[in-house]
DNA sequence: GCTTATTGTATAATGTCTGTGTACATTATA
DNA sequence: TATAATGTACACAGACATTATACAATAAGC
């Protein structure tokens, strides 16, 4: 299990945590079928209380990826197409996304940088 | 001073208004020279208190993008050219702009709209 | 079947963070 | 010189993040 999370980040650990996950559902590195680590052992591998991994989890099974169960463990689920997304949420990414590129570019990184790395992620995603 | 924020986000107000003011900065939508509005008035804006606002101008004054002073105000300064970018903070950048796109992309977003959001992103960031 | 170990869950405790209230310091302007 | 406009300092209440601890459920082994 390839995580990493930043335990001084303003973010919380446990949002690292389900962000990293996520992004692991999305693009089918974790499959439906798997099983994801217990909470204690990833836990352990990120230095963090097994609590704050739970909560990780809650939040991947309210979205609908994780079907928790206790004693067999976190078992990642065959995900609905999602219905219409919600404007709201989708217009605060988008936002969201342009604030993290112009955060990189006041920290000194070329534009050019920026374009290579946005267009590494559009190729990831496309494919 | 068109500024919005979300008052729900799990983003604390005072980082969401420091980073639109930073894309604002680096952007060139206020040039150096220019006067932010006092802490109380964009706080009226915002609706929120007046020491939100002035924690989000401490954290840009921090990063020198602006001179502080009572009585005064806020002015921008001419930043001089970042120095060579903390490469673990970028790299954090990096990954929470992977995150968001994947985050779209669960959200029910196609791949081609997020391809579209990145460029028209790239595209503002060249210019 | 029964026991045990493994797993997620529930709840409380503790420290940190966020936002606000209020008083203050500074200084441009009249 | 007085006044008003502006940022600053600091304390407080409430929310939040993380941890500690005890518990509940259940697969596995016998």
């Amino acid at each position: 299990m390839l995580l990493r999370i930043q335990l001084d980040s303003h973010l919380p650990a446990y949002r690292q945590i389900a962000d990293s996950l996520r992004t692991l559902l999305v693009d089918g590195s974790l499959p439906p079928g798997s099983l994801l680590p217990p909470v204690r052992q990833l836990a352990l591998d990120l230095s963090v209380h097994f609590n704050t991994v739970a909560q990780a989890y809650r939040i991947l099974a309210e979205e609908g990826w994780l079907d928790l169960r206790r004693r067999r463990g976190a078992l990642v689920l065959k995900r609905d197409a999602p219905k219409s997304p919600d404007p709201d949420f989708t217009a605060s990414l988008r936002r969201r996304l342009r604030e993290i590129a112009w955060e990189m570019r006041a920290q000194g990184i070329s534009a050019k940088e920026i374009a290579h790395e946005l267009r590494s992620i559009v190729k990831g995603i496309e494919s």
